[in-house]
DNA sequence: ACCTGAACACCGTTCAAGT
DNA sequence: ACCTGAACACCGTTCAAGT
């Protein structure tokens, strides 16, 4: 999407929109360029070196391999997660917001969450979200122990939400598979699965808005509530 | 490499230990021995038709698509985790166990845990861990709404740990990992992410299974507390 | 209905050879 | 050091033709 050496005179302007050098940040470029086009699978070493005139093989100096390749262009598209946060609002708000925010970034480009599970992250983009939330927490009041491991709970959470809205190949029919649950839940065997029937419709309730602020608060609620040892199962 | 006409006298035994006819039990049969024995990126209808005498066309009698294959090989897999669950132990323990079960399936193919996420199971197997988390949930004295939102929650995040540690292709390097973003996290700007340093170590703290018990008091507790609700963030 | 051979349109990665 | 052509060893899926 964008040149990175020089404008190659801006007289004719070419179909295909900027030129990218066969450079580290050029395959960046590239990749996200067909990422946004044709998705992630098609993000291969042919399609961006034919896109970078050149064979596949001349890419391996700048990227080890695709998982690699991969990562790198992750990388890239968290940048805008943090980008000029809102300050106002309850640190509560502001948890909810920094977690949507990354939120709609994994879900802009869907099958790149299912990478964020498996690709450990290390950017400076990643520790800027981390660093936020950190800081949020601590403002709530949450111990440090606490916060450390609700931080990487709540991350963890927002990570799986986008990767389970990504469809698993091409497109085709991901709410057709909701509805084939709700079927399957609703025709299920009573006696069976007394309580999967008795709670059929509360575990479709809800709009993903509203599931997402309840898990969110839950979570933060759970860690704010210091005696969560196990020591307080008397109650049953 | 075995014949599907058949059985040549069964004089001396082959090898290979059993021979899978070309049904859909056979295909899943084929693709779990192979899922075993090369990861689930050797799980390709290539390879099962060749283990099956036959071309990858044949196999589209049984098998929609690549993915419908390995949804079919994870129903099956599925079946393991509900299979003589102990009977003793507080609600709350015997919800950990169940969820450390679920666990332990996708941890021992990891690869799948990815696809848990992306692809919605409905299959009898995934019903009865529902069942059962609801019915503990129940037990232990949640609300309704909340136990249905807070199993979704639960088994989500389990899936996601499993996820989380399932490597990305082949093998190589996930120790590794762990270790540069330790190294980043330790190294990193103190001015710039000074919450992050101050919590370098706690966010490394822990066992797996002390984060994972962890993480699922910290959800049950924030799903027992009822007001969870956003009114209560007046204490900061 | 089920099965197949053959083809089409792709992949990642390596390597010897060039510059 | 970087770049390349060519090759190796694979993929998923379709389709016309067979049984």
């Amino acid at each position: 999407m964008m040149t990175n050496q020089y404008q190659p005179a801006p007289r004719s302007r070419r179909e295909r929109p900027a030129k990218s050098a066969l450079t580290r940040q050029g395959i960046i470029d590239v990749g996200l360029a067909i990422l946004q086009n044709d998705g992630l699978n098609k993000v291969t070493m042919r399609r961006i070196a034919e896109a970078l005139d050149t064979g596949p093989a001349s890419l391996y100096v700048y990227v080890r391999n695709t998982v690699d390749l991969h990562a790198q262009i992750l990388d890239a598209l968290l940048a805008a997660v943090t980008e000029s946060l809102p300050v106002d609002g309850t640190w509560r708000d502001r948890v909810k917001q920094l977690l949507k925010r990354y939120l709609l970034v994994l879900f802009k480009y869907p099958e790149i969450a299912q990478m964020t599970l498996t690709t450990h992250l290390n950017g400076p983009n990643y520790l800027a979200l981390l660093e936020h939330l950190l800081a949020l927490l601590h403002e709530g009041g949450m111990a440090d122990h606490d916060a450390a491991w609700a931080s990487d709970l709540l991350l963890l959470y927002a990570t799986a939400v986008a990767a389970e809205h990504s469809p698993r190949k091409s497109s085709s029919q991901t709410a057709d598979e909701d509805q084939v649950f709700f079927a399957t839940i609703t025709t299920v065997d009573t006696s069976k699965y007394p309580n999967v029937t008795r709670l059929g419709d509360e575990l479709f309730s809800g709009s993903g808005t509203e599931r997402f602020q309840w898990a969110i608060d839950t979570i933060l609620n759970g860690a704010l509530n210091p005696p969560h040892v196990e020591t307080e199962q008397k109650n049953v």
